[in-house]
DNA sequence: TATTGTTATACTCTATAACTATA
DNA sequence: TATAGTTATAGAGTATAACAATA
């Protein structure tokens, strides 16, 4: 037997392997992502989206501008003016328009809704830790090193980027 | 200083290791699938749910009910039929009604399908190879052994179930 | 003219529940 | 009465593009 038959079963072995991985590493991420959203449904009748949000705004007690906002959870504008729209009816969230700039609107939390949103995060929490209580601390911080790696790499081979704004007229 | 504060600390720490190493888990996935998704809709014009219903068919030669790709998919009936439709109509997949049970539908790729999902599962597996390429095959096996322990805590946990279907008159 | 945010629209994916046909 | 699948409806989440107000 060549070395080129080795050669090619090796390369489809690795292909294999990191088809294996992604499916796995893709299993377990979405089992967690949907026991929390369960779970934030169930116990705070409230979705991931605006967990994410109101976490942005926990971070920036200052306020963030809806564009801002869009930019940081990597999703359009007219998304944000939704979920802020939600929000603040429910008196979680107030905007702002700064006088300097009257097209812009700044987005804080109002005392209820950070009240609300450490609650949530506390539990959140909680349910991580839980969740996650499969690895030790030593296996935790072995992944932390190895996504890394892996965030590293993937930002070079295709550098994540919010939806773009188009503007202008043009067609 | 007694041992509680340093207790407590330690808490605190060990919540705080694991929510990171989530964040960062979630963010890696998502940037992964997202690339993904992207991609499968630029150059196939397909999506991810339409890709896994035809990988479980490309799997099963046989062809399978609905009620299991339902079961295997982890969406409910009424998606499958969705999605079934779509793919039949583009001529990838077929509807059989086996003789021995009439209320059942099989559902099988076509030729043309198994071409098409072939060429799809190629270039997909490529697209994983250059995504995860951040990692050495040491790496990956390392993680695939990691992710093989969270695989079984979260399995105990809290079950993973496709959505149940309800059935009987009953409110 | 450019920018910020809003609105209107559309599309995908999802779940629920009533319904049809068969068993 | 139970089961398999379909249909109808609703709702989250997303993107696109036209629009108004402001700069």
């Amino acid at each position: 037997m060549s070395a080129v038959p080795d050669l090619e079963s090796r390369v489809v072995d690795e292909h294999h392997q990191a088809l294996k991985l992604w499916l796995r590493l893709l299993a377990c991420t979405a089992r967690i992502e949907g026991v929390i959203r369960n779970r934030l449904r169930g116990e705070f009748e409230t979705t991931l989206p605006r967990f994410d949000l109101m976490a942005q705004l926990e971070r920036h007690p200052d306020g963030l501008a809806m564009g801002e906002l869009s930019q940081r959870l990597m999703v359009t504008g007219g998304n944000v003016t939704g979920i802020t729209d939600q929000l603040e009816a429910e008196g979680l969230v107030q905007r702002l328009v700064p006088p300097d700039d009257r097209r812009s609107t700044l987005v804080k939390l109002t005392p209820a809704g950070r009240r609300q949103f450490r609650k949530m995060a506390t539990t959140h929490e909680g349910w991580i830790v839980e969740l996650l209580d499969g690895w030790s601390v030593e296996e935790k911080a072995q992944v932390q090193a190895l996504l890394g790696i892996l965030k590293l790499h993937l930002a070079q081979v295709d550098p994540p980027t919010a939806p773009v704004r188009r503007r202008g007229k043009r067609a």
